[in-house]
DNA sequence: TCTGGGGTCCTAGGACCC
DNA sequence: TCTGGGGTCCTAGGACCC
């Protein structure tokens, strides 16, 4: 059997934490430069909010209601994940990351000692009590269908957050009540196609023959059709490394400055290539995206990428950088307002062996490495980007990303520590 | 005025090989 | 004038996820 761990409402109840007024109250968490919602508790959408709406067009509702609002904190909650993460490892012994709110645990052997869903309860109160985040949990005998007993944990206050659909009959039951949209694996495109074939639930689905389900869907759908008859096709995948890496922001406000645009890829291409050696990899392409404003229609439109490759595969930042930085001159058209820039690292290999061009000595490499691994060292003593690259620009500059409410780093940074007045 | 960011997997089809 | 059969590798784009 497996098991998926889900955070409620994951942002939010992290804020929540922190702010324990807020119990009850609509609260919601915005996307990177105060854009869009991206998360929200119960209470808001009652108000009439929805993920992904556009916070300036539902300004109306949020003063009416009072719904309090914060910009992402991604440090914030990064932190708090990895807490619950340090719980659910305590507990089980396999334990697959999934994203920064779920997990997936596999239950396989612990049947024999424990009553599943008594352990699986035990696991979720141990989660509240140590960090105040509500779970759901679900529990089956594949992933698809642990995802959707979470779900039903969530919305069912009588399952007591935690759902298991052990048996033939609560399979049926869950799929005949269970939205099609909803089912991992069925986005918009696949559901036009069941629905266009008359299948309206996930139960409709599974109870297709395999020979009707293999001569319409290709592998994903098959896969997802064992899944909903119980037979787990999903692999608990290893950590595995990424096989690439992205940063993109869009920004504040808009600019047509060369130099603007550089400084903003240059800092991206510093946190890509910090990512990189976090993860113990070396890149040998990295691409540069600008793009303008879509939604200015009044304004001229353009979107561009250029991609170069390294010679010798690098995780440094001065390398990426210089890259990076040759990409956007190579794309840049002036007279334009961007609103978006990105840098996308890809080639990605172990950084050892290393294979070396021709114009290569090892003796750079290693110095160049060690300097990366002095930078990266005074970076995580003395905070984020204590150091770094000149070109990335200094102070306030206009592409910076717009959170005007955001909570403090309470976590990770030591003068922003929650403070207690007794 | 204001509209997010970061990933993975799969497949078809082109280019190329003998 | 007639012009086969069997492969691999790479890439762009679609679909999906959070």
């Amino acid at each position: 059997m497996y098991s998926l761990v889900d955070c409620n409402s994951f942002f939010c109840s992290v804020e929540k934490v922190f702010n324990p007024g807020l119990e009850g109250k609509p609260v919601c968490v915005l996307s990177n430069n105060d854009g869009c919602i991206v998360a929200l508790t119960p209470e808001a959408k009652a108000c009439g909010l929805h993920r992904g709406d556009p916070i300036f067009k539902v300004e109306g509702i949020v003063r009416h209601y009072g719904v309090k609002v914060f910009s992402t904190n991604m440090q914030l909650y990064a932190a708090m994940s990895q807490r619950v993460t340090n719980i659910l490892r305590k507990s089980i012994h396999h334990v697959e990351n999934y994203s920064i709110d779920e997990s997936f645990l596999d239950l396989d052997g612990y049947e024999r000692y424990y009553d599943l869903a008594e352990l699986m309860k035990g696991v979720k109160e141990r989660i509240r009590l140590c960090t105040d985040i509500p779970v759901s949990v679900g529990i089956a005998p594949s992933k698809t269908l642990a995802k959707m007993g979470s779900w039903f944990a969530k919305r069912y206050r009588g399952y007591d957050g935690v759902c298991m659909i052990d048996t033939e009959e609560k399979r049926r039951k869950a799929l005949s009540a269970f939205a099609l949209s909803d089912v991992w694996g069925i986005g918009r495109r696949t559901l036009e196609k069941l629905n266009y074939h008359g299948i309206a639930t996930p139960l409709e689905y599974a109870d297709k023959s395999e020979s009707w389900v293999r001569s319409h869907f290709h592998k994903p759908g098959l896969q997802t059709w064992l899944e909903l008859n119980g037979v787990p096709c999903i692999d608990t995948a290893e950590v595995r490394r990424r096989q690439s890496i992205c940063t993109s922001r869009s920004f504040g406000e808009m600019t047509g400055d060369l130099r603007a645009l550089k400084a903003s890829v240059a800092s991206f291409a510093g946190s890509c290539a910090n990512k990189l050696r976090g993860q113990g990899s070396v890149c040998s392409s990295v691409t540069v995206f600008v793009s303008s404003n879509p939604f200015r229609e009044d304004l001229a439109q353009y979107a561009n990428s250029a991609t170069e490759t390294l010679l010798t595969a690098t995780s440094d930042t001065i390398e990426i950088t210089q890259a990076a930085t040759r990409c956007l001159e190579s794309i840049f058209l002036p007279g334009i307002d961007y609103k978006r820039s990105g840098v996308i690292l890809s080639n990605i290999a172990a950084e050892s062996p290393l294979q070396l061009s021709l114009f290569d000595t090892n003796r750079k490499r290693r110095e160049r490495k060690e300097l990366m691994h002095i930078v990266d060292n005074i970076n995580a003593r003395y905070g984020v980007k204590t150091i770094h690259l000149l070109a990335e620009g200094t102070g306030k500059q206009s592409w910076h990303v717009k959170c005007e409410h955001r909570s403090p780093n309470y976590l990770t940074d030591i003068d922003e520590i929650l403070t207690v007045r007794i």
